[in-house]
DNA sequence: CGCTAGCTGTTGTTATAACAGATACACGAA
DNA sequence: TTCGTGTATCTGTTATAACAACAGCTAGCG
């Protein structure tokens, strides 16, 4: 990897849209922790980029905090595999290869499938009119072409599903694969990749109603599939190999 | 959950086994890591029991440094699921339910089974051969009741034949479902528990000498099912419900 | 005697500064 | 021109100390 001044400089321009935190908020709340919550959104929503560098100054500057809380931050990213440390010990976004996008998809289709049977025999019926809502202003997102809202809202609808399990081991692995798949949305969803969505949630949601597991996980994992297919009919040719 | 000081000394007696590091060693070796392996180790073998509390500063002292490596360590292993941060953010291993231990068979089960699978058309005769002595080892922990010798070498076993796929994905979650499995494996795996293991991995071994994805992935399942078994049959009236 | 206020010791959190390793760049010699 | 070397500066790491929140205990008051 070119590891220039330039070129360096050039990953972490991207760090712009990171904002100071706003502090003396309510008390007990950890700097770390938000600093988390701001990098996490960022990399769900693709705003940060495969190969994006985190110097820690540079990121604690950003913020107005010192050190260490933009190290926890970072450490506890690493640790959930969304980012990387380098040999050097620098922190980045992992490029992405072929391979490793298929087992995220692998893994993703089988635990989210889990999620979705077992969240259909629980759900409720104020779960479903609040997840009818989000896919309301996901819709509405894709209209106005805003990207960025696109994501949370479907990032939303899928996690506002999958919480009505309470499941305390699969929720946070699936969180991680997001964080891992995020980065490498950056600027894929354009209009055009936004009309199968719609329709496999709208699966969803027509399952639930009749309270059918199975259609319920199959359009979970047509949903799945059918963004990979758009990442992969768009972004073949940006894979990393190593 | 009782937080008197009395019991808290007494969760925190577990600590002993933990031994000061040796500095001084090899140049940039980063403590927090070797911090992280000494826990991380302890707690893949059952050396550290459900509900035990891990205050910074008693670690500190007991392996000889100051804070901050250690809070590295501990929020590393929090990310990692596989301790739980309590809501004054005091460090523990979190306990277990009928739930979650279901759970986390169900996705060990699922991703364990495919990374067999996968590993068994990857697998060379060297890989083969290196499984059997470390069953070898195993066997000879069982016959001598060395329990903790046992575990290291079940871990070993499975994690070297899953390491053969490569997979930067599943890996790193599986091994944070041993780390949350193994605390609760205290005092259960005596002779008795040892046997259908040992039968397991001779399937798994006989399998993958000819080959055979579909038997190596079924006999991994009868592995994790027996050894689930002989929890449940000796821990039914251990577990805390929520 | 009971209750409340304040002290005390505990916990994790953060800032500052000193440290160590790695890298890039510039200067000088071949 | 090219190669080697030293220095300046960048990186993350760790120690120390000050800080804030919380729980338990004790003393004093009603």
């Amino acid at each position: 990897m070119d590891t220039s001044v330039s070129s360096r400089r050039a990953a972490n321009s991207g760090l712009k849209g990171l904002r100071p935190l706003r502090r003396g908020g309510a008390a007990g709340g950890r700097l770390h922790d938000e600093i988390y919550a701001a990098l996490r959104q960022a990399l769900i929503v693709g705003e940060l980029i495969p190969g994006q560098v985190f110097p820690i100054r540079t990121l604690a500057e950003r913020f107005g905090t010192s050190l260490i809380p933009v190290r926890d931050a970072l450490k506890r990213l690493v640790a959930e595999r969304a980012l990387l440390m380098l040999p050097n010990r620098t922190v980045c976004i992992p490029k992405m290869t072929r391979a490793r996008f298929q087992e995220l998809l692998q893994v993703r289709l089988s635990l989210e499938t889990k999620l979705a049977h077992r969240a259909s025999e629980l759900i409720r019926q104020e779960d479903i009119l609040e997840l009818e809502s989000i896919n309301e202003s996901m819709q509405a997102a894709a209209r106005k072409g805003n990207v960025k809202a696109y994501l949370v809202a479907n990032h939303a609808f899928h996690f506002r599903l999958y919480s009505v399990t309470n499941s305390l081991v699969m929720l946070p692995i699936v969180e991680s694969l997001w964080m891992q798949v995020g980065p490498f949305l950056n600027g894929v969803f354009t209009a055009a990749g936004t009309k199968n969505a719609h329709d496999n949630h709208e699966q969803i949601l027509k399952a639930l109603r009749r309270r059918d597991p199975v259609a319920v996980a199959d359009a979970v994992s047509s949903d799945l599939v059918d963004a990979a297919d758009v990442i992969l009919a768009r972004k073949d040719f940006m894979f990393d190999e190593d």
